[in-house]
RNA sequence: GUCCCCAUCGUCUAGCCUGGUCUAGGACAAGAGCUUUUCAAGCUCUCGACCGGGGUUCGAAUCCCCGUGGGGACACCA
């Protein structure tokens, strides 16, 4: 049975590269029906903080990572200094003080060797132990290190298939002589490319948001992140691109990951939200719009009409690439006092409409059907009468109606906005 | 510095293993146009890549070597 793990230091948040290869592991476990382990790898006492461990399953949670089984290294020391004691015992590992430092450490002898170790994704990559120096195995505090406590528990637990970061490879020559002295056998290793940020190297803050949480935060849709993060390093081998989380599944397979690092591009997660975001339920749109649209004071807890926002969202999820684009892209409909772009304002409605909006709202107020399609006659007619094109009227009233210069068919704010409101709006710019 | 990994459009990638069907396909982005109303939606089109050099071969994006470039790792961090 195929047992894969996820194993991070709660030292910080889950990122972007952390999220993809839990991804990875999640699936591989899926597509084999194996068990998804989760391991907090916590034996940084000084560094490790609950808060981050907390952080880490909210974000895999989110994702829809959900784990079959989870350790904390913290509570498995005893396990890690008995091993070593084994090494110790068997004259593979020494001890040694040093200054400064309260108690002895443990330390493996490495001794010269060619370590080749196969890699699913890379094939055999060959190492030379003479550029490895000794091992620390437990720390002067009694702890252990990365490696050391990595390969017990791998073994451990029955780790199968070790899926991990690139950044690892170099831990792997390491990892193997350790497996071997004891007596363990290794398990099979595929290393993911790493994700890159936009100006080379590592994903930093510096070009862009590196948490999960961050993603979370401005609205990105869990599913269309999961789409997205997949499509780096993996593709099923034909042009599929929108592939929902059984879908992927059912494809997925480490022979499709490539070797080559992914640069980390926005704006493709932004046409893959904006995906997701049309075939999405409205009312669960909704449902995640509500809390921000009270805390911007745009609607009331318990006091909106929520067929109205539900119909609002329906309008602009074709055009999304973030749901909490909506706040700011459909304010108009909430607020009763709107925002006019300045610049709009010169470029529509910098001369005297008085006669027009006048004579609009009047139809609008004569007109028997108030529906998309009788608003649109009727200003067709009046535009007409008026000798002018219609567009001529279409961008001023837009900018009077809503502030802004883009936005949905004009003749769909008005219906929504209904006749109140778009008279009192335009009546605004008649002297 | 030492070790390791990688190399197809600006970006994500297909093709590479099992050389010919590749005048290299798709997607994002960008640009142009259409949509008797905008674009931030939709549709159409355009731009755009096999890192360089040597081999091997009748033939190389595909195989081999060297170079170059990029990335990663070298902690009593994980």
């Amino acid at each position: 049975m195929v047992r894969v793990r996820f194993a991070p230091s709660p030292t910080g948040y889950l990122h972007v590269g952390g999220g993809r290869t839990a991804l990875f592991n999640w699936l591989f476990a899926k597509a084999k029906q194996g068990k998804f382990i989760l391991r907090i790898e916590d034996t940084d006492r000084e560094r490790s903080k609950q808060e981050y461990v907390d952080e880490i399953l909210d974000s895999l949670n989110w994702l829809g990572f959900g784990w079959d089984e989870i350790y904390y290294q913290s509570r498995r020391i005893d396990i890690y200094r008995q091993e070593a004691g084994r090494l110790l015992k068997e004259g593979k590992a020494y001890t040694e003080k040093l200054e400064g430092k309260p108690q002895e450490a443990i330390i493996y002898k490495v001794s010269p060797q060619k370590i080749k170790v196969n890699d699913l994704i890379r094939g055999e990559i060959e190492f030379d132990a003479t550029t490895i120096k000794d091992q620390v195995l437990i720390k002067s505090d009694g702890s252990p290190t990365y490696n050391f406590a990595c390969v017990v528990d791998d073994a451990a637990m029955g780790i199968t298939h070790v899926i991990r970061g690139d950044d690892h490879i170099s831990n792997t020559p390491k990892q193997a002589m350790l497996y071997e002295a004891l007596g363990f056998s290794l398990p099979d290793f595929a290393h993911l490319p790493l994700i890159l940020g936009m100006e080379g190297g590592r994903l930093s803050k510096r070009t862009g948001a590196t948490a999960i949480s961050d993603y979370r935060r401005m609205g990105y849709l869990p599913s269309a992140l999961v789409n997205y993060l997949l499509l780096l390093s993996w593709s099923p081998g034909d042009n599929r691109e929108v592939i929902d989380i059984s879908e992927a599944i059912r494809l997925f397979d480490l022979k499709g990951v490539n070797k080559t690092a992914a640069t980390f591009d926005l704006k493709k997660l932004e046409w893959m939200d904006n995906q997701y975001i049309k075939n999405a339920d409205p009312e669960q749109l909704a449902d995640q719009l509500i809390p921000l649209l009270i805390e911007k004071k745009y609607i009331e807890q318990d006091k909106f009409d929520r067929k109205y926002l539900v119909s609002l969202v329906k309008l602009f999820q074709p055009r999304l690439p973030r749901i909490n684009e909506f706040v700011e892209w459909a304010d108009y409909f909430l607020v009763k006092d709107i925002n006019i772009d300045p610049q709009a304002q010169e470029k529509f409605l910098s001369r005297d409409f008085s006669r027009e909006f006048g004579l609009f709202i009047e139809r609008l107020e004569a007109l028997e059907r108030f529906d998309v399609a009788g608003i649109e006659a009727t200003f067709r007619d009046m535009v007409k009468e008026l000798g002018l094109e219609s567009k001529a009227l279409i961008h001023p009233i837009r900018v009077a109606l809503t502030g802004k210069t883009v936005g949905l068919g004009l003749f769909e704010v008005i219906y929504y906005l209904g006749k109140e409101r778009t008279k009192e709006r335009l009546e605004k710019w008649i002297s």
